[in-house]
DNA sequence: CCGATGTTACGGTTGCCGCCGAAACGTCGC
DNA sequence: GCGACGTTTCGGCGGCAACCGTAACATCGG
């Protein structure tokens, strides 16, 4: 079969309490010191070495040492698309959900990243613009970008052109189901795009030690001319 | 968070080799009893109960009882998506793939079923004959037909207007990869209508115990005349 | 060269969970 | 109704692994 091994040895390490509170934060795409995820996680430094040093052996993350830091990151697109899924089950799985949302929750809700594309309310509201526009087409499971959306980005300053074979249909994005909002937002390789030009471009910016995201001033106007948002 | 709490118990429900098994096994998309699951897993009927017990109160697996016999089955295509998505990570954390391939493979590589789509070197096979001849586009985690595709699938008997919303672009299918060929298959909704048309049709057949299928003669000339395919 | 910080290694304790044997329950065929 | 079969429940055994002390290593700043 296809690698039962690897199968249960990446469902149990997943299985864990700890290691999966740090694939969560890890699921901002950023890269945290061991210290950082062991705060996350609620255990000790050597606990949280112990478990990193498992993920990484199996393969779902990878460190990179700079100094007397080392800088751990999900290892692969593939890796963030399997918690991604993980995540939904869970979501439906879940229906009694009375938990009240804390104002630490606030920012979250409104705008973060999940993994390399946007979510929250904006991630959700960019994506509805796009698809009542007819820029973009989503399916349950698929998506693709039509060419008057391919005009509408590139005026936004994102290129589509690289990112596919350049063919008059573009098939590079793909919905993810948001867990605060419960509807589908933009992710795939659209979805990395659109959230790697808000960042540089200073639409959004990130909050500190935290997925979250702060929609700037000049992010407004951009979202409220450009899709008609008003968060 | 999207409740961390279903997160782990999924993972570690999962993370159970005997566990891992029967999911696998169930990943076909048809419904087995408790003792075939327990005879698939290597344990005992009482044992595979419990852990399909507890599979059904976290919501992987449904029952149906069905006489003295009680039938389980995936609870959600959302849980195949998962599943997949684990087995494709792992089939990408799994080097060395030494392991000869016994004759009862042999059947397993020609075609089986994906949960509800075709898969091994027939379902490569059609999916590469589709996007060849630009039927369907795929990119590395989207998919979408083409009107001519469209065409070219009701000729078959696959309706593929009920599945959309009835526009010209239709973003439906999905790839899927494939762990003995090693590249992608469709699957999504059309890669289930394709399957369910394929089985109605009698151009495959199920082969008793097993995920594998086994191509009819009329099979044979349908798969040659229309997608130009002799296995 | 010396503290401070972050990371890894080792032992020991604790708790959880998978497994089976035995037995009770429900359903089907005769 | 009566055995036969599939299934579930209960009780107890065994093993694995997560966790934290403590301590030894690296690396950076001064």
């Amino acid at each position: 079969m296809s690698a039962p091994g690897s199968f249960v040895e990446i469902s149990a390490l997943a299985g864990d309490p700890a290691r999966a509170l740090m694939l969560h934060a890890l699921m901002d795409g950023r890269a945290l010191t061991a210290g950082e995820l062991a705060r996350v996680a609620g255990i000790t430094p050597q606990t949280a070495s112990g478990h990193l040093a498992r993920l990484a052996t199996a393969g779902l993350v990878t460190v990179e040492r700079q100094g007397r830091h080392r800088y751990h990151r999900l290892a692969a697109p593939s890796v963030a698309r399997m918690l991604e899924a993980m995540m939904q089950v869970a979501s439906e799985l879940a229906p009694p959900r009375p938990v009240p949302t804390g104002p630490r929750d606030a920012a979250m809700r409104t705008a973060r990243t999940c993994y390399d594309h946007l979510a929250g309310r904006l991630g959700v509201a960019i994506t509805d613009a796009l698809v009542s526009r007819q820029f973009v087409e989503l399916a349950e499971d698929a998506g693709s970008v039509t060419p008057g959306g391919v005009a509408f980005l590139a005026d936004l300053g994102i290129d589509t052109v690289p990112l596919s074979t350049a063919r008059t249909r573009r098939v590079l994005c793909r919905p993810c189901l948001d867990w605060s909002e419960r509807r589908p937002h933009l992710a795939g390789t659209l979805g990395a795009a659109v959230c790697a030009r808000a960042l540089s471009a200073g639409w959004v910016r990130r909050i500190e030690g935290s997925r979250a995201l702060s929609v700037t001033r000049p992010g407004e106007g951009v979202f409220r001319d450009a899709f008609g948002i008003v968060l």
